[in-house]
DNA sequence: ATGGTAGCGCTGCTA
């Protein structure tokens, strides 16, 4: 089964791109971020006719979490568990169980600056996850946190750690919260595949031409329960589709990246 | 050089 994620940066804007990325890469499951649309403009039929299930999470503002699947798509839940959906003021949290793997489309919080408001609100949001995964999630099932993390796990995820001292997305309490989410008992699949890789990034700014000067960050992640880990055959951040796809429009400002497991009927 | 680009949507916010 591959497992893919995708901060797509606008699915309005980048939804011709998605549907020539799903034909290249052909994904079993894709779980989106950065959508920034409502439910009801969210075009299930174009991803039907390519074989897609889909469900969305969204409510037109900057954030939106979709997940497509053609193994099967059921018991889709928006936000957290236990989380009434009119309480919900970002989306940002959407699972699903596709093909026997229980799997979620996350967008952590940007944080925006170390100290912030918004630092204290990605934080507390991270507590959160690993709340509800501790509180009604088992380690030992098949699970996939796939998203936009908006933390670089380590020094080597980032093009030069000096430029990002003070920083958010490299800053030690980031850093710890998401290795609390692991302890509970994920793995960051890409590693599997890549354990002494470095220089290798899911972002870059659009900005003084960083994607061409290779200065980015490994930010988004795939984080697989030991019964997944363990199955993984493959990993790739494509870095092909960052650059455009033959399209004139700009292309999202993260790169599609996916893992391989060798499980279920895909894999037989 | 305290810069730069993109999306949304129409003014400035978010990333």
């Amino acid at each position: 089964m591959r497992i893919a994620t995708w901060n797509v940066n606008s699915l309005k804007a980048r939804l011709g791109k998605i549907e020539e990325w799903l034909e290249i890469a052909e994904p079993d499951v894709l779980c989106m971020q950065e959508t920034k649309m409502a439910d009801a403009a969210f075009p299930a039929l174009a991803f039907h006719g390519l074989g897609y299930e889909s469900v969305h999470h969204g409510n037109g503002r900057w954030n939106g979490v979709a997940i497509l699947s053609r193994v099967g798509l059921e018991d889709a839940h928006p936000g957290f568990s236990g989380e009434e959906l009119s309480d919900i003021e970002e989306c940002r949290f959407l699972s699903a169980r596709c093909g026997g793997v229980r799997v979620a489309s996350v967008y952590v919080p940007n944080g925006r600056s170390v100290g912030s408001e918004h630092y204290e609100a990605k934080l507390e949001w991270l507590e959160r996850l690993r709340l509800d995964l501790a509180e009604h999630a088992d380690p030992s099932d098949q699970i996939a946190l796939c998203g936009d993390f908006n933390i670089a796990p380590e020094d080597r995820d980032v093009f030069d750690p000096a430029a990002f001292v003070g920083a958010t997305h490299v800053s030690e309490p980031e850093r710890e919260a998401l290795r609390r989410i692991e302890e509970w008992g994920l793995e960051d699949g890409f590693r599997r595949v890549y354990p002494g890789a470095d220089r290798l990034y899911s972002w870059w700014d659009y900005r003084a031409g960083d994607f061409h000067k290779h200065r980015g960050m490994r930010i988004d992640l795939l984080l697989l329960s030991a019964a997944l880990a363990d199955k993984v055959t493959y990993a790739l951040i494509d870095r092909e589709a960052r650059k455009g796809m033959g399209s004139d429009k700009p292309p999202s400002d993260h790169a599609p990246v996916f893992v391989d497991v060798a499980i279920g009927p895909a894999s037989a």
